[in-house]
DNA sequence: AGCTAAATGCTAACGATGTTAATATATCAC
DNA sequence: GTGATATATTAACATCGTTAGCATTTAGCT
């Protein structure tokens, strides 16, 4: 259903006007400029040169852009490393996969945002599923703990960079810079009544203090610790 | 901000139409009813007997009346116990808190992505996160390593639950039960191609089993089993 | 080359959404 | 009662995704 039918191009070298592969393109440009918000099935159209109704003869609904766009964002993430071994420990392997998993969505805007509010249909997202099942199994996990794990690894990272843009472009309608919005959120928690609240006033630096690379590495932790538990012996 | 603003009611007992809870109180019946897709501003009117328009002389715009749907929902959580010591572990603490966290999002419909998709910014939502912050203090965890574990803890519930709910919705549009869109689910890991993805084709079952309370419980256990590590040792 | 049929783009419109301005009506304080 | 305030209604605006009907270009065939 999502693969491309094939057809034959040698007789239709020019004059194409639309493709599916130009309206992904334009698509994917044209969230980094806008967002996800921002990205219309009108203003796509304008972008591309085109009226908006003639994208629907490339694309079902916007729903199927969507996974395309998504689709095409999980291309850029680079192969999983599934090797592991004596000196390449599957921790490592994890935490270095989910690090560039991680830049890679915050290389697009809205980019986790995209991935989370769309199903894992598309062929390069699904080959990135199959590749972490490969590596979970391979470092000694039960092909069910494999799976479910994946599912909340993929989870963590997706839903961590997703609220991590969101704050960015918080700022970015709010017209504030990014540390004028975290000292706003900040006094927040500090306004709050200190007797109901004791945790939250105290701890107000701690709640929105901005280091996300410390914040996601301790998330990591906590899931690649976690995972340990429920590794079998290697043969 | 976020708190109602003091007004004397003494004088005005009778024939007060609208009110900021009667519409709170609408929008979550018309939530269970309809989804949140199917909340928009006129739908609610009309439940409410009243005009769209009238609404927004009570809330400022739709962000704001779901932030307050939200912690109307909130305010349903049981309290949570922060008492940890030798006959209570603070791993079934915690456990018992995201069962119980979990069943009170699924008891609304789309309660898990309200609770996503909007800033943890009502009092009664606070009040559960510095219940959860105290636990986490109690049981040896360092104020900051309490607060990152809150977030990521935090996280894991809304969002497992928010997809769990997922299905069950994308299941009512389609026309099918669950167990339908399960089986068509898996059908479609089962006709990848094998020699591409051996893992997703292989254990497909497993990608699509239906089981969310064992998913849910093993995402749990990653996240305590992983908190264990942070913990400093009691005094 | 010329015909037929399919593919593709455009114009116009539909129905729905959040939100606002202007207007009318009910309620309260005195 | 009267003026002031609070509240509801009507009507409309700007967008959005999407579809129908029509026009035009292109591909395939004889």
């Amino acid at each position: 259903m999502s693969i491309v039918p094939y057809r034959d191009t040698r007789k239709r070298r020019e004059r194409k006007q639309l493709d599916r592969q130009q309206i992904v393109k334009g698509a994917l440009a044209l969230l980094d400029e806008v967002g996800l918000d921002g990205l219309t099935m009108r203003s796509l159209a304008e972008k591309l040169g085109v009226q908006a109704a003639s994208l629907y003869r490339h694309v079902r609904d916007k729903q199927e852009l969507l996974i395309l766009l998504a689709d095409e964002i999980s291309a850029a993430l680079p192969p999983v490393e599934t090797q592991v071994g004596d000196d390449r420990d599957w921790k490592e392997a994890l935490g270095d996969m989910a690090r560039s998993y991680r830049q890679v969505l915050l290389s697009h805007r809205d980019g986790a945002r995209l991935l989370s509010e769309t199903w894992p249909a598309g062929p390069e997202r699904l080959l990135r599923i199959e590749a972490l099942l490969e590596l979970l199994i391979a470092a000694g996990f039960s092909p069910q703990d494999a799976v479910r794990a994946s599912y909340h690894f993929n989870n963590l990272v997706t839903e961590f960079v997703a609220d991590e843009a969101r704050m960015a472009t918080a700022a970015d309608v709010a017209g504030a810079t990014q540390s004028e919005l975290i000292e706003g959120a900040r006094e927040q928690y500090k306004a709050l009544p200190e007797a109901e609240f004791p945790n939250l006033t105290r701890y107000a630096d701690y709640m929105v203090n901005g280091d996300s690379d410390a914040l996601f590495q301790f998330g990591l932790d906590l899931c690649i610790n976690g995972l340990e538990s429920f590794r079998r012996p290697a043969p």
